[in-house]
DNA sequence: ATACCGACCTGTCAGC
DNA sequence: TGCTGACAGGTCGGTA
């Protein structure tokens, strides 16, 4: 499901509502482990740590976590008389949602819905709650700062994002989806740029003109932060951090339009597969 | 080294 | 009313 704008507006949503909150305890399910780190590792760091920010790192929340440990001071630090030795130990909590994750703040009462796997109780009486019916997604802690692999979309420059493609192969569609390369876009926002580049999916991404990644630079940027704006797209079951969709969808021009007329021509959007993901484009306008 | 393809899961929907 | 097959926002590991 989520993608980029998805993952920013969960992040948003929960920074909102849980920065600042204590983590009382941690509840995670049997179920053949949506983790990569183990159970009993998160519910070890996540209990008792107050929650210090959210954010979003590619496809990932991150959730800055500290606590107090001054019976356990850090190692390498020699006590010196008259003050207290450092006593903060900070790791994260890193949520990646895969195709139908939902990270979610809700009231205890609430009921639990089917394939919950993580329940956190905070110390204010809500909870935040982990779900994913088809368990791709993946929960794991680390200590050190968590880094992604890919260029931010949303903070590179025209360069960095040009030498990406260049002397490659593999279609434009392919490139834009690996992880390695870009970190956030996925298959509609990939297909959406695309389309408002007038850049075709199956081209070879080393043969893209100047100006045509100027376009598609433009328009990855440009969609993204439309997409943010708007809640991210609903297309079927992704909510919010609170539970509430979002509405980008209904500006897709091509993303699951497949035989409806070009928003700009008229000519039906076609639908073909691409290493094995669907891609959607318009014969007329996409070059 | 690079690029495709199936596997990983569950749910939903269209067609018979 | 089933049953079957296709498809779904993502990523990984094996293979060519």
């Amino acid at each position: 499901m989520p993608e980029l704008p998805e993952v920013e507006t969960v992040a948003r949503g929960l920074a909102k509502h849980v920065t600042g909150d204590v983590i009382e305890s941690v509840w995670i399910g049997s179920k053949p482990e949506p983790l990569k780190s183990p159970a009993a590792e998160i519910a070890s760091t996540l209990e008792g740590a107050r929650i210090a920010a959210v954010g979003r790192v590619g496809k990932h929340i991150v959730i800055d976590l500290d606590r107090n440990s001054g019976t356990n001071p850090v190692p390498g630090h020699k006590r010196q008389r008259g003050k207290k030795p450092p006593s903060i130990s900070r790791s994260q909590f890193i949520v990646h949602l895969g195709m139908t994750g939902r990270l979610l703040v809700a009231e205890p009462q609430t009921e639990l819905v089917k394939h919950t796997h993580l329940v956190a109780k905070l110390a204010s009486g809500r909870e935040l709650r982990f779900v994913d019916p088809r368990r791709f997604g993946r929960l794991s802690v680390v200590r050190e700062e968590f880094q992604a692999a890919g260029v931010e979309p949303l903070m590179m420059d025209f360069d960095v994002f040009k030498a990406l493609f260049r002397k490659r192969n593999t279609p434009i569609k392919s490139a834009l989806l690996n992880q390695k390369l870009l970190t956030g876009v996925g298959n509609i926002y990939a297909d959406e740029s695309l389309f408002r580049a007038k850049v075709r999916s199956r081209r070879r991404a080393g043969t893209l003109t100047r100006a045509e990644l100027q376009r598609l630079y433009d328009s990855i940027k440009e969609v993204l932060a439309q997409a943010i704006e708007a809640g991210g797209s609903s297309v079927s079951d992704y909510v919010d951090a609170a539970g509430e969709p979002g509405f980008f969808q209904l500006h897709h021009r091509v993303y699951g339009r497949e035989g409806q007329p070009c928003l700009v021509c008229g000519t039906p959007i076609k639908r073909i597969v691409i290493a094995g993901r669907s891609a959607h484009y318009c014969p007329k306008c996409q070059k």
